[in-house]
DNA sequence: ATGCCTATTATTAATAGA
């Protein structure tokens, strides 16, 4: 079974990409981040043409997720983080395809660093870090999923040294990532490649994809279930290089059925 | 320290992203 993770940065803008990717790739479930879009907005039909059932938290002009599942209709078990009814923005879909549960996630950005914007980050990393612990407890196979916002080590930054005082790499998130993994999840892409440097984002700005000015960002965390089944897993490079491409590439991993 | 580039929304400029 192939699962993939794509943050498409405007699911209606860069539908054409999505399609010739999937036609390519064939993943058999794909967690989407930033769709930009309201829930009436999401292209049901076209991903329904294309083999794909989908499951969607839509929200106007930003965040937005779904979760795809091919030949299937993705069963949903939640829409949105628990434990704060105030947060409004469409970050968390979950849903239940091929006997696995899936976590489909987009993690506040947090700069700028200090503000409500930081605090928020990690008031949100509080959250994911309670409700994770619960769906171990669960003893089901669960895959956590998505642009977590978070370089985890300095292995996953170009540049470590800029990046030092950014909220995607400030101490107390790269401690919240290795505290939430130390629960009992398996980073998937760095199990399997412990000591490449690998990158799943580059930024429009500067000629970041012409430089490889990369950073990794999008990440798979699986429950110990399904960390036995991993067999290979690896960054579609090649379509950040696409015209109208996503700054974020599409990363996939594949699990024994 | 800031803009760079890109997408969205609303209407030609503002906001957010990372």
């Amino acid at each position: 079974m192939k699962i993939a993770t794509y943050n498409v940065n405007g699911i209606n803008g860069r539908l054409p990409v999505l399609l010739r990717w999937l036609k390519i790739a064939k993943p058999d479930i794909v967690c989407l981040q930033e769709l930009k879009a309201p829930d009436d907005r999401f292209p049901r039909k076209e991903l329904q043409a294309a083999g794909y059932g989908a499951a969607w938290h839509g929200q106007r002009s930003w965040n937005g997720v779904a979760i795809l599942a091919r030949g299937a209709t993705p069963v949903l078990t939640r829409r949105g983080l628990p434990y704060d009814p105030d947060d409004s923005h469409s970050r968390y879909i979950e849903a239940a395809v091929n006997g696995i549960l899936i976590g489909c996630l987009y993690l506040p950005n947090g700069n700028p660093a200090p503000g409500p914007k930081w605090e928020y980050k990690l008031r949100w990393f509080e959250r994911l870090h309670e409700y994770a612990a619960e769906l171990l407890a669960l003893d089901v196979p669960v895959a956590l999923v998505g642009d977590y916002n978070v370089m985890p080590t300095e292995l996953d930054v170009y540049k470590p040294e800029r990046w030092v005082d950014d909220a995607l790499f400030r101490p107390e998130v790269r401690e919240a990532f290795h505290a939430l993994v130390q629960q009992g999840w398996t980073d998937a892409i760095r199990k399997l490649h412990p000591d490449e440097q690998i990158f799943t984002f580059w930024d429009y700005f500067r000629n970041a994809w012409g430089r490889n000015a990369g950073l990794r960002l999008d990440h798979f965390l699986l429950s110990p279930a399904l960390a036995e089944r991993l067999q290979i897993g690896e960054v579609d490079k090649q379509v950040r290089g696409w015209e109208h491409a996503s700054d974020h590439a599409p990363v996939w991993i594949e699990l024994t059925d």
